[in-house]
DNA sequence: TATATTTGACCCGA
DNA sequence: TCGGGTCAAATATA
């Protein structure tokens, strides 16, 4: 997009140990498909005494290449466009970050009917990157709902939600300033994932000339759901956002269990079944997944999981139990 | 009329 | 206590 990324071009050896630990996971991910192919008895592991890996050893490789590789494009994306991507989330936020939700302003020190403003909970921590640009555009639609003046700052900050806020429950905002030493340029916080699926904007199948600098753009965290993607575009944002707003308090609030689910997936280690789903789906949604072509479709590989992640949330399927949750992102 | 933006008030975390 | 983030009434716009 705007600027280039250190590993998109730097270290060769960055980039060669994200491509082994990709390829790694692929190539277990190619087995554990093989296995989920065969016969419903040999996918209980206890029951079959083959040679091979177990799917559980299997999954166990694939998510820790997949670890491996997500700490080494964290390590390598702190300077550049990317500016900071923090992939924790903390476990409170997912109940406390929908500012409407529950007993935000209702059970707390309640205001006069009348005017609720400022009742709300503020989020604590969550996914969120910078990045600088010179256009406030992206691929989302967001709605301005708020201003403000920042201490030391010459320009005002402004507050974007998505317009889907309130008719899928999204929960991602972005914060947007101008920066002071080059004022065509923008300070973009994004924070928070995109929930929501955006008819108008569907997801994007990656194919481009550098899969990893084509993933860090067209990938965001906020895309992992697999609605997403980067573009320039004409700068409009600031001002302006297109997609209806269905103002419907409880329907958001009806959809903030799904998204804080959503939001804690893959770092919730109680809810190891994403994580099945999320493999079911691998051969559910998307086939090629499994090629074992090599290089351009690595970016493919990413956005593949991520949409596969989407489409196992959506889908609610639970694997219940096979396999005790000793497996994660984290702990592997 | 519906939707988006502006803006002052309010709340929370540091 | 203060700065920053969010809410929501008022206002603007299509």
């Amino acid at each position: 997009m705007e600027t280039t990324h250190p590993w998109s071009e730097g270290p060769s050896t960055t980039r060669k140990k994200v491509i082994q630990e990709l390829v790694e996971g692929r190539d277990f991910a190619t087995q554990l498909k093989s296995i989920l192919h065969k016969p419903l008895e040999i996918t209980h592991d206890h029951a079959s005494p083959s040679p091979s890996p177990s799917p559980h050893e299997l999954v166990s490789k694939i998510l820790r290449s997949f670890t491996e590789t997500l700490s080494v494009l964290t390590s390598s994306c702190e300077s550049g466009e990317v500016i900071h991507q923090n992939l924790a989330v903390s476990h409170a936020d997912s109940h406390c970050d929908d500012p409407r939700s529950d007993d935000s302003g209702e059970s707390r020190k309640r205001p006069t009917p009348k005017d609720r403003r400022g009742c709300y909970k503020r989020r604590k921590t969550t996914q969120t990157w910078a990045k600088v640009s010179h256009t406030t555009d992206d691929d989302h639609a967001w709605r301005k709902y708020g201003q403000k003046e920042i201490l030391n700052a010459k320009h005002p900050r402004s507050y974007f939600r998505c317009t889907r806020k309130y008719d899928q429950g999204c929960r991602a905002t972005k914060q947007v300033q101008r920066m002071e030493e080059d004022p065509q340029m923008y300070q973009i916080t994004y924070i928070g994932l995109h929930t929501c699926k955006d008819p108008l904007k569907a997801p994007q199948i990656i194919m481009d000339t550098d899969p990893w600098e084509t993933y860090i753009v067209n990938n965001p965290p906020d895309s992992m759901w697999g609605n997403g993607k980067q573009a320039d575009d004409h700068d409009q944002a600031l001002s302006s956002s297109t997609t209806p707003t269905i103002k419907q308090e409880s329907k958001e609030e009806a959809l903030s269990d799904l998204t804080d689910n959503l939001s804690s997936l893959g770092t919730d280690n109680n809810n190891n079944s994403y994580l099945w789903t999320d493999f079911k789906d691998f051969e559910l949604v998307e086939p090629a997944i499994m090629s074992p072509k090599l290089g351009s479709d690595n970016g493919d590989v990413v956005s593949t999981l991520y949409s596969c992640t989407e489409t196992a949330s959506h889908h609610g399927l639970d694997f219940g139990g096979h396999f005790d949750g000793d497996f994660n992102f984290d702990d592997i």
